[in-house]
DNA sequence: TGTACATCAGTGAACGCGCGTTCACTGATGTAC
DNA sequence: TGTACATCAGTGAACGCGCGTTCACTGATGTAC
C-alpha cells in the first residue's frame, strides 16, 4: 500500500474518510435533510455512484458520520477530563466545543431516526455515555442527597445537551463566558 | 361564513390548520428533512398545488408550523405556571411534555436554518423564552450568589431544552419520575 | 327578491430536474507461479 | 525477474420516480345593484 498521497487517481486511497469529511460539512450547510449520496460525491469530486459502494445508501453514510463524531468526541472528552482538576467541567466544555467545531457529525449524532444500523455507532455512542457516568463518579459532590447517580448522570447531559443545541442553533451566544457560567451552576 | 363542518367539499374552510396538522404528523413520522409540499397534500386530501397557496413554500410551512408550536407551547406553559407552587417546575414539565405531545413542532422549533421568516414566529418564540425569564424572576433562591439572571435563564433553558431533546429522541427514557427528579435537581 | 360580477381557494395537466439504483465496464493492485 | 490472473475500488450511461413550479381553469362565495 503506497502512501495516501502517492496513489493513482483512479483509487482514491481514503475515499471513505474523504466522503465522510464531506458528508459533515455538507450537513453543516445545508442540514442532514438535504444531503445526498449525489451532492457527497460531487464535493468529494468522485463519480455519483461511488459512496455507495462504501456505505449502502444515505442512511449508512449518516450513520457512520454519527459513528465517527461519536468516536471523536470521546475522544476530546477523555483528553480534556485526564489531569483536569475539575473533570465533570472540562468534559461539559469538551461536551459543548465538539458541538460548535464539528457541527455537520453533532447534527446526526442525536437523530437515530435517521441512521441505520451500525456497530460503531453503539460502541462509540456508548462509550461517550461512559465517560460522563464516570467523571460524575469520581467528582464527590456532584451527585447530592444520596441521589441515584443515574438520575445525577441524566440532569448533566440534559444541561450539557440543552447548552450545546441552543448555542450551535444560535438560540444562546456563542460566548465563551456564558458557556462556563452555565456549567458552574 | 358557514360553520367548517358545513362548507363545500371544493372550499375547505380550514386548509391552513389542516395543513399545518398534516405537516406535524408527516415531520413526526419521516423527520422535517424528509416532507415535501407533496406530501402534506396528499395527507390533507387535497391537490398537491394547494400548499404553496397557503405557505408558499416548504420553509414557509416549516415556519408556520414552528410559530404555531411556540404559540401553543407559550400557552401550556402560561397555564401550568399560572397559581403554581412551583412556578419554575411547573413550566419545566410543560416544556418537557409539550415536545413529547408535539414531536413534529418541536422537531423544527430549534431549527432555523430551516425556517423561511415568518413575524408570527418571532413573536412566539420571545414570549415563550419570556416565560422562563418571568418564573425565574418570581421564584425566589432561582438565581443563586448574585447570578445575572440571564446565566440562570440560560441555565434552566439548556437543562429543560436538553431533557426534552433527550427523551424524544430515546436517549433517555420517557419516564415521569426521571423528568421530575431531573428538573428538581 | 333576483341577477351579474369580482374574488379567490383549490384543481389538474404539464414541464424540467435531481435523485437513487442498476450494471457492464475500466483500471490499479497484490499474489501465484 | 517476468507473466498471468484474481480482486475490487471507482466509473459513467441509463432508467424510472417524486419533487417544486407554472398556469389556465373551475367552482363556491360575497357583494353591488
Amino acid at each position: 500500500m503506497l502512501p495516501m498521497a502517492e496513489r493513482s487517481a483512479y483509487h482514491h486511497g481514503d475515499l471513505r474518510r474523504a466522503l465522510l469529511q464531506a458528508a459533515a460539512a455538507e450537513i453543516h450547510e445545508v442540514g442532514p435533510s438535504a444531503i445526498s449520496l449525489r451532492s457527497i460525491a460531487r464535493r468529494a469530486g468522485v463519480s455519483h455512484a461511488a459512496p455507495a459502494h462504501h456505505f449502502g445508501d444515505r442512511a449508512g453514510l449518516l450513520a457512520a458520520v454519527a459513528a465517527e463524531g461519536f468516536r471523536r468526541m470521546n475522544e476530546s472528552m477523555v483528553a480534556a477530563a485526564t489531569d483536569s482538576p475539575e473533570p465533570l467541567l472540562a468534559i461539559g466544555r469538551a461536551y459543548v466545543a465538539f458541538a460548535r467545531t464539528n457541527p455537520g457529525e453533532f447534527a446526526v449524532m442525536f437523530r437515530p431516526e435517521l441512521l441505520g444500523s451500525d456497530p460503531d455507532l453503539e460502541v462509540h455512542g456508548a462509550a461517550a455515555h461512559q465517560r460522563l457516568v464516570e467523571a460524575i463518579a469520581v467528582t464527590p459532590g456532584a451527585t447530592c442527597n444520596g441521589e441515584d447517580p443515574s438520575v445525577t448522570a441524566a440532569r448533566l447531559w440534559s444541561l450539557v445537551h440543552g447548552l450545546a443545541t441552543l448555542v450551535i442553533t444560535g438560540s444562546l451566544p456563542a460566548d465563551d463566558d456564558l458557556i462556563d457560567q452555565v456549567l458552574r451552576g
